[in-house]
Formats: structure tokens, sequence, C-alpha cells
RNA sequence: GGUGGGGUGGCCGAGAGGCGAGGCAGCGGCCUGCAAAGCCGCGUACACGGGUUCGAAUCCCGUUCCCACCUCCA
């Protein structure tokens, strides 16, 4: 098996080596935490939980790292407006990221750092810099430092870029510009400005501050994953300038960083990109209210990482259907295969050459459909059909899993509501069964749809077979 | 101006020289007391114009439209 990502470095597909053998380290921009999460930042996390959990299921132990950038101008504009401590308030948001991904099955990374906690590594990093030539303190005073990027011939390397083909940022901080060589040269460490709080400040060598955003991350990187490391990700828009700054100022300083690139498709809303700068947002509770936890997952991860996803809110009754067809058949299949859940069951092939293949989701995905159809025929058939029955079950069971998407794993358990209330429930529609089960032996097709009817009304959908009638929660 | 990614059937969404991925919706059939679920069948789609080829959605040339980045952004 060849594992082969795109690289967003050298724009093509390419065999995916881990510096280390039977490891892989992976490293991914989380938020900062200066509002609530949308679901683009939710679907970039799912892209690379995806990630993460293919390269597990490929055997590799992986390292994860995801930041929590918990310091920069925003935040402290939005405390300074509502009188919040800046902390407090990154704090809250940085909660609601968590619960977000929780709720959608992403896997806790093995380390998330705070930009706060790692003021010394940053330090260190603008020293090195500073050694090397590639760095230098504003001369005026203002206790910025900045990265020289005429001084790193390979400046603009990630994104292909010439420095001198880049149009001209608006000049909107003219005060800035005056102490830069470079209109491009990007803050590593911001001094500290009357009016700013004194807890967002810290001692340095080059005065009190706070760190540059491009900086935060490549010294995180640094203390959890070293010098060199598997595959850095993030969201398109982090490419530039974000990730270029992060890869210059490493390598600068002498660490060779990320052998891969990946980076994750943006979300639009009509067509354009939802950021909170155009204020087109879409949150994930807004899509939890009208589905499951599991369909949005499903919705969020279900096409190419590195295609646009355009949100339209029915399209997330089109994701439940497909949840329900795989569901239903797992469901079916436990039942007559009597047996706990089947663990550690392969994936069919043509699953696994899809996801090995720069993580072609959709394609593994007509996989699991195409399984779980064979599967329903084997059901259909009955107990000649046992063993191909077992299967099909073990494998969509193993498909699901490794997508992060296996509808009976506890952690999409919580919407059926707590074990009591269940059984009781179950009690009483059993009875109701019973009922109807009497009247259609009679005949009496009016009383058995009448039942049928009134459950149905109450949210509880009923399938015959031939085995009897079973019930199930209608599902959102 | 520079850099990247795109325009595929009613919708979503893979593929990337020759078999119409898959899902959703729709239609017909089987099953069913009737339904639901499930299964079977039905679609001749690849922005436009040229070209190469026995054969192009896929390659080449041209045109056009869209998105993203070049400023904070997953």
């Amino acid at each position: 098996m060849t594992l082969r990502f795109y690289d967003s470095a050298s724009a093509e597909v390419r065999d995916f080596v881990p510096l280390v053998a039977g490891e892989a380290s992976l490293y991914y921009c989380g938020a900062t935490v200066q509002g609530e999460p949308h679901i683009g930042h939710v679907r970039s996390a799912i892209a690379f939980d995806q990630l993460t959990r293919w390269l597990r299921y490929r055997g590799l132990q992986v390292t994860v790292v995801r930041n929590v950038t918990d310091i920069d101008d925003k935040i402290l504009a939005k405390s300074a407006e509502s009188g919040e401590q800046w902390w407090a308030l990154a704090y809250r948001f940085e909660q609601a990221f968590e619960d977000a991904y929780d709720a959608l099955g992403v896997e806790k990374p093995t380390y998330e750092p705070r930009a706060t906690g790692h003021i010394p590594e940053m330090h260190q990093l603008i020293q090195e810099l500073m050694d090397r030539g590639h760095a230098y303190p504003a001369p005026d005073g203002s206790g910025d430092v900045y990265f020289d990027v005429r001084s790193w011939s390979k400046y603009g390397s990630l994104t292909r870029q010439n420095i001198d083909d880049m149009q001209a940022a608006p000049d909107v901080e003219p005060e800035f510009s005056a102490r830069k060589k470079d209109p491009r040269d990007f803050a590593l460490w911001k001094g500290h400005k009357a009016g700013e709080p004194a807890t967002a400040a810290w001692a340095s060598p080059w005065g009190p501050g706070r760190p540059g955003w491009h900086l935060e991350c490549s010294a995180m990187v640094g203390k959890y994953l070293g010098d060199a490391f598997d595959i850095h990700g993030g969201g398109l828009d982090l490419r530039f300038p974000h990730h270029e700054n992060e890869m210059a100022q490493s390598q600068a300083a002498g660490r060779s960083f990320a052998t891969f690139w990946m980076h994750n498709g943006l979300v639009t809303y009509r067509g354009e990109k939802m950021s909170k700068s155009v204020g087109n947002t879409v949150g994930p509770a807004e899509l939890l209210a009208q589905a499951r936890p599991l369909v949005v997952r499903y919705y969020l991860g279900q096409a190419n990482y590195r295609s646009v996803l355009d949100y339209r809110p029915d399209s997330l009754t089109e994701a439940a259907a497909a949840v329900e067809r795989i569901e239903g058949f797992m469901a079916n299949a436990m039942k007559v295969l009597a047996g706990p859940g089947p663990g550690g069951g392969r994936a069919p092939e043509a699953f696994e050459a899809a996801m090995d293949d720069d993580l072609n989701v959709p394609a593994a995905l007509a996989v699991v459909h195409e399984t779980v159809r064979h599967g329903n025929t084997a059901l259909a058939a009955g107990a000649a059909e046992r063993e191909a029955l077992g299967t099909a079950l073990q494998q969509v069971w193993a498909m699901t899993s490794a997508l992060g998407i296996n509808p009976m794993d506890p952690q999409w358990k919580g919407d059926v509501g707590d074990d009591g209330a269940h059984k009781a429930l179950g009690a009483l529609v059993e009875a109701q069964l019973e009922a109807r089960a009497r009247a259609r032996t009679e005949k009496d097709w009016a009383a058995s749809d009448a039942i049928r009817d009134s459950l149905a009304a109450a949210g509880i959908e009923i399938a015959d077979s031939a085995d009897g009638a079973s019930w199930s929660l209608r599902k959102a």
C-alpha cells in the first residue's frame, strides 16, 4: 500500500513517506478564539480528523497537534469593547470550539497548546532569527520585531509567488510600514501599546509585548514535533500569508519544517466564502438544531477535503437519508446476526484504495453504499446468505469507523434519551405492536393502520418484516 | 497584475482517453393486506468553440464564467 497526498507546496500528489517509519506527525492550525465557531472551522477539523483516522487505520502511530491562538488583535479589541477580560473571552470561545469538535466526533489531538503558554519558545525562535540576520527590531523603539523577508531568498516558495509580483497591500497602517524595511515584513513580536491591558504583555529582550500570529505556530510546532515533521495542515485561506510566513521563519532559523502541506477547501454560502469578516457565517449549532450530530458530521465530511463545500440548508436532509440507509442496514443485520457489533473487520480493497489516494472520501463512500446494497440483498435472502451478511456488516463497520461515522458508535448515542425512559417507551410501543399484530391476524386493516398512524404521529416509525414488526424513533 | 482551484445529469458529488462511481430526488416493477424499508430497472451529463485520436468529460489551442489568496480569516 502506498499513501498518496496532495502537497500544496509542490502542487502535486506525492507518495507519503513518513520521516520515522511507522509514525506520522501532523500539525494543523486550530482557531483564533475571538468568536463562535462556524461550520468552516468544523469542516477543517473533520477533514484532519479523517486524515488522522486513516493514518491510524494504516498502522501509523500518529501525533496530532492543533493549536489555540488565544491572544491576538481581535481578541483584545473585543475585550476592550465589551469589558470582559481578554483571557476570559478567549477561554469562553475556546470552549465553544471544543464543544463543537466533541459533538461531531473529532478526536482530541495528542496536544492542544495555547499560544500564551509558549512565550519562551517564541523568544528563542526570535533570537535564533536575529542571530542569523533574518529579524530586526523596529528602529523607532516601538518594541516591534520584524522578519526580514528580503533576507530569505525562499520567501514565497510555499505559494510559488515572487515577492515583486505581489500586489502591494493597501497601506492601512502607515505608522507600521514606516518601521519596516519592506512592506511585506511581518511582525514576530508586537511591542506593548499604550491602552492595551498589562496582562496582555510579556517581558522580552526587545521590550514588553506579545507574539505575532505566525510566530506562535512555528514555536509550538518546534516544541511538540521538533525541527522536522510530516504534515502541516490548515484551511486554504491560511496558505498565504500565515503558512508562508511560518515556513519562512522556521526554515530561516534552520529547521526543515513540514514535508507535506495539506489544505482543506473552504465552505461557502451562496457561492461566497463563509467568514466572520464577510458576516455570512452559519454555526454548528444551527445545523445541530436541524439534524443529528452524525448527520452533520456526514454532511461536512462527505465531499473531498480539497473541494469547495457550498452550504445549502436542504443538503442536510439528503445527508440524513444517506445516513439512515447505512444505519438501517447495520441495525437490521445486527438484529439478524444477534451478536455484538463486529470489531476488527477490514474495509474492502476498493475503499482502502480510494482513501489511500489523497483521501478520496466520495469514492470511499460509494464503496460503503455498494456494500450496504449487497448486505441488504443478503439480508433479504435469509439464512442462506448469513455469511455474506456477516461480511458486509463487518466491512461497513470497518469503513464507517475509519471515517468516524459508524452509526453504532456510542459517540452518537446521546440523542436516544436516557435508558430508563427508552425502556419505558419500548414497553408501551411493544404493547401497541402486539395489538396491531392481533388486528392484522384478524385482517382488521383499519385498526392496524390506526395504530401505525398514531405511532407515526408520535415520531415512532414501524417496519414490518417476516419476523414481525420493529420500531424506531424517527431521526432528524 | 501575480498565484492556486474550479465549471459534470433535477440536486449533491467522484472520475480524468474507450465500460454512465455513489448518494438524494423522480418514474416503473418486485415485495407488502396497504404502506414503509429493501431489491431490480429507468437518466445517454461533463461551460463554449476549434483541434489531436479509430475513440475525448478526460489531451492540445482559444474563449468564457466562477471561487480563493496576495490585508485578519479554518
